[in-house]
DNA sequence: ACCTCATTGTGAGGTAACCTCACCATCATG
DNA sequence: CATGATGGTGAGGTTACCTCACAATGAGGT
């Protein structure tokens, strides 16, 4: 099947001089770096890097309507119809008319979605601290509060 | 056209006890905050994300085959003949016969290519520059050595 | 010289994940 | 209770990938 894997842009933008990579091809290259380890991880249960954000979003916002799941992954309402049926196909997610309003649907996880979020979540955190493990504490946090600063 | 808004992913994988976002968390953050600007620089020139680094790629490599470009961009060769059928048709770049290979294709910026290039590259790093203003000298030091440890 | 096999790029056609537009049912409001 | 907004979905389009097949060429063995 071969999906998940990002993009490559192994590029650097000055040919000239190109002693070491600069600040953002760095950056780059470590979330590249990362994500490529999700996918990975992401693999056992078989789901496609944007199912698994949907499934995590479904996991977070718990019982929530189809609408905001939308807006969470920034794509278009309808395509989030889409998402939300695959889901459901795998028996990952379930869809119950919104007791509030009868013309909204929410969605929430089966007790296997929960499973399989778990155990995705569960690879993710221990991934991570394998792929932080060369920083020491304080590095950590350093790099913690740059990124923060970074974040927007 | 509305392209090149990379997804959201603005979910934390741990619903309990969420402080503070993790580490990985933090670093996907800041990646995704980068990427829209450099999508936004991209604009002006009405160019893809894809197609941009696929640019840059031929910029940087010299005239070179459609193969390595593929492998550059990690898509199947099949692939890189559409990519630059796009680039050559708004006349970024140019194909030649290889004189070594008369099976083979290379691939290389036209002049109105090097200008776009140089123009979107001057855009990235100014932009870098705005993006990591906030970080000291020093800082910027340490975290590009410890950035550049994780960078596979 | 010739036969065989690998490789380069591309035509043809498929798929996945988005999108917009139109629509129905329902809400909210004057 | 008319009128307009909103939530979800059917229908159909676009984009950026993919695989498969193929013609032309290269490379290597006999």
């Amino acid at each position: 099947m071969l999906r998940g894997m990002p993009p490559a842009d192994d590029v650097t933008p000055q040919p000239v001089a190109a002693a070491e990579p600069a600040l953002d091809e760095l950056l780059m290259g470590a979330a590249r770096a990362l994500r490529r380890r999700w996918s990975v991880g992401l693999g056992p249960v078989d789901l496609s890097p944007h199912d698994g954000r949907a499934l995590r979003v479904v996991g977070r916002h718990g019982p929530t309507r189809l609408g905001v799941v939308a807006e969470h992954l920034r794509i278009a309402p309808r395509s989030a119809t889409d998402v939300i049926d695959r889901l459901e196909g795998r028996g990952l997610v379930d869809r119950e008319p919104d007791p509030d309003d009868r013309r909204a649907m929410t969605v929430r996880l089966t007790p296997q979605g929960e499973a399989v979020l778990a155990q995705v979540d569960a690879a993710r955190r221990a991934d991570a601290e394998h792929f932080f493990g060369d920083l020491t504490a304080s590095e950590r946090r350093s790099l913690a509060r740059m990124l923060a600063t970074l974040d927007r």
